[in-house]
DNA sequence: CCGGACGCTGAAGGCAGCCTGAAGCCACCT
DNA sequence: AGGTGGCTTCAGGCTGCCTTCAGCGTCCGG
């Protein structure tokens, strides 16, 4: 139990190294909850859980017509079988041990599979264009060249362009839904991409949150 | 008893933080009256309660028609079942004992939830527009630019628009609900309302409180 | 017609919220 | 080891919003 939890840390922190926002949570009942209310892109799924065990989470996800794409984590000593975790509708499943580097590439491969064929709509605001499965973004034929935190942050005004995004909005996607720091990170990123694309593209809304828009 | 108010008033200043506007009561009864008369946008509600519990006033609203998102506190040793709180109404339940952070993301969600299912509809008030999600104002094709507060005001006036508020009303809603100052603050916003979108719009209901309308 | 209550609005101080440059820290690469 | 680049924190400075206050106008009851 204790083990899962380090894991999990790990592979958390390692996946956000990465560039990924990352929830964690401890009980099968709870992730479903969360995997339902929130649009995650894919969810890593242990199979030992308390509370509600994977399948069974992963099959009330399918009944419910959640089509996340789901990576399963399955011990190796039987008990459970790999297969059953595919016929509950797991897209890939991984059997423990396994290396860091092979739970990165196959959630890579994962979010990139789901990105072609939902054809991941590039994000456009104008000029601007956010292609969120190349991780590139453009200012008309001109690409420009964002860091992971700062893409995150612009793919989050994109998602949303026109509207105000809150501060803690932001913070919640862009870091972590239980990051607690100076919310200042978000003026520090919002100013740097004001300065690689343009001051005017992004309003200040005072007391309310950052606005991003296509014409000046 | 104690340890339910310290725990609502952390969780009221926690979600203030966050943005919110939080009203706290620590009775069934009264919450229910409170829940009736104002339009709240989610009701965070303890099972265990003084005056009428939980259950009851979840019951109660949803026989009354009112489909305000209830998010449900339940403590963890049975006697009451989650399924039952689920059974009268609500719509989420949360374990006791629970940490802060999963508390504002379930209350974030089931807003959100809420917030596209209900999509956001720009509020209009004859050839004035206020769009909600992208705090913006428009007076026919011409953008006005709004404070917070005065923002805030003025969508207050917009969603009963027609019906006159009252300056209590707008206090509680626009501030908080235990604010404690001058209510001529309400009328110096409303001067500035009328200053930037025209006297007339905004008519002064002596003694009762203030009216948007859409013809002079 | 008068008095009081209520409402309106301009002025001003204080400060919250925001911006930005700089520096420390860490991970990774050479 | 040294260097590089990204992430985060910190502090200084500034804008302009929020709030209070006071003086004046307006409405209504007596």
């Amino acid at each position: 139990m204790e083990d899962e939890k380090r894991l999990a840390a790990s592979l958390a922190g390692g996946l956000r190294a990465e560039g990924y926002a990352v929830d964690v949570v401890h009980d099968g009942r709870e992730g479903l909850h969360l995997a339902t209310e929130t649009a995650y892109d894919l969810l890593v799924l242990d199979i030992m859980l308390p509370g509600m065990n994977g399948y069974r989470v992963c099959a009330a996800l399918r009944a419910a017509g959640n089509d996340v794409p789901i990576l399963m984590l399955t011990a190796k000593d039987g008990e459970y079988d790999e297969a059953e975790g595919l016929d509950t509708g797991a897209d890939d499943y991984l059997t423990k041990p396994f290396s860091y580097v092979v739970l990165v590439a196959r959630v890579r491969a994962l979010l990139r599979r789901r990105g072609r064929s939902a054809a991941a709509p590039a994000l456009s605001v104008g000029d601007l264009r956010v292609d969120t499965a190349a991780r590139r973004v453009f200012l008309g034929d001109d690409e420009v060249a964002l860091t992971a935190k700062e893409f995150a942050v612009l793919e989050q005004l994109a998602r949303r362009a026109g509207e105000v995004v809150g501060k803690p909005e932001i913070m919640a996607h862009v870091w972590d839904f239980a990051y607690e720091g100076d919310p200042n990170i978000v003026e520090v990123y919002v100013s740097a991409l004001r300065r690689k694309l343009g001051a005017h593209r992004i309003q200040t809304a005072r007391g309310a949150g950052y606005r991003l828009v296509a014409t000046p």
